[in-house]
DNA sequence: GTCTATACGGGGATAGAC
DNA sequence: GTCTATCCCCGTATAGAC
């Protein structure tokens, strides 16, 4: 957990960054620019790029949980929310996700389990929804297919996703819903 | 098109970094060691990284037009083609979709463009196959759903997709199958 | 707590020998 | 066509003033 406010601005503009341009762009001074600081200003509140890289994963663990607790309130509804959160560019989380996907395939381990973890727990709450787990499953790469289409189309409006077309997949699977 | 083999050597080399380790890693030196070179001997034949990019650009779309052909030519089989190929972490299209992924996430437009084109192709013969759009559409999105999971599970044997699972995706979409 | 200035290392790219 | 040597830029990190 994160005890301040200025590591919060950090933390965020460094999301920023990191899903928007991607790890090589997101260095530190752009990080510091980005939230209003000096090179020097942000190594005060994290000493090196790992420790920067270790307060956005815990921030990521942060969100995972309150989204997971969020999520099992209403079960009933677990595969709209699910989908709809993977669409919503703008959601804190999904930024994070994207973010922390960086710092996993560029190799940061703690990054790569904890959206692991997260995914296992998502998974579950999907399985009680649907009573299948291979169609939790579909739902679940659904979901993630989301993230990657959004994350090729960035900015060029390409028609491929319409308005009515979380509905629809949703209803595909939820109909698909054996009895609980 | 490449012209010749060394160009595509290197290309390949830095296909494998791309994809195991991310824009980061690799890097120019990194990628003339793989296939054997030095910096400069890479540089002689693409004169700089924008051109080395260009090359995996191009050979992407040779890739993605050769897949095409190939699924196009057994349309029942279409969906189990599109998520087996999407798990296949061996094949030359899949790594390449990964590292051009990689370049496109970093604000390579081409790479993007590419992937978004390839994208509307496979779309449009798994609606041919499935004879429902919206049924496509969850199909596309799992096999991506595939890809990204592979690349969070890297090496980390976690359990997540087992033997069958592949099969039982297939029987899901398959068996909503509308009459032809 | 934030700044300027600086040291250090590495990646991209060129020159020129072989 | 490939190498070694070199240059420059930039990202990380530290020192020290305010």
């Amino acid at each position: 957990m994160t005890t301040g406010s200025k590591q919060d601005n950090i933390i965020d503009s460094y999301v920023a960054l990191l899903s928007e341009q991607g790890l090589h762009d997101a260095t530190i001074e752009a990080t510091a620019r980005h939230c209003g600081l000096s090179k020097a200003g942000l190594l005060h509140h994290f000493p090196s790029r790992q420790a920067l890289d270790a307060g956005l994963v815990s921030r990521l663990r942060t969100l995972i949980d309150d989204d997971v607790a969020a999520m099992a309130q209403a079960p009933e509804r677990a595969v709209h929310y699910y989908l709809a959160s993977s669409l919503d560019e703008a959601s804190p989380l999904e930024r994070m996700v994207v973010a922390a996907t960086r710092l996993a395939q560029s190799g940061n381990e703690e990054a790569a389990q904890v959206l692991r973890s997260g995914r296992d727990r998502w998974y579950a709450l999907l399985v009680e929804a649907l009573g299948d787990p291979a169609l939790a499953k579909l739902a679940l790469l659904a979901g993630d297919g989301l993230s990657y289409h959004l994350d090729i189309t960035r900015g060029a409006r390409d028609g491929f996703m319409g308005e009515g077309t979380l509905d629809e997949l949703v209803a595909l699977l939820v109909n698909r819903q054996p009895a609980a």
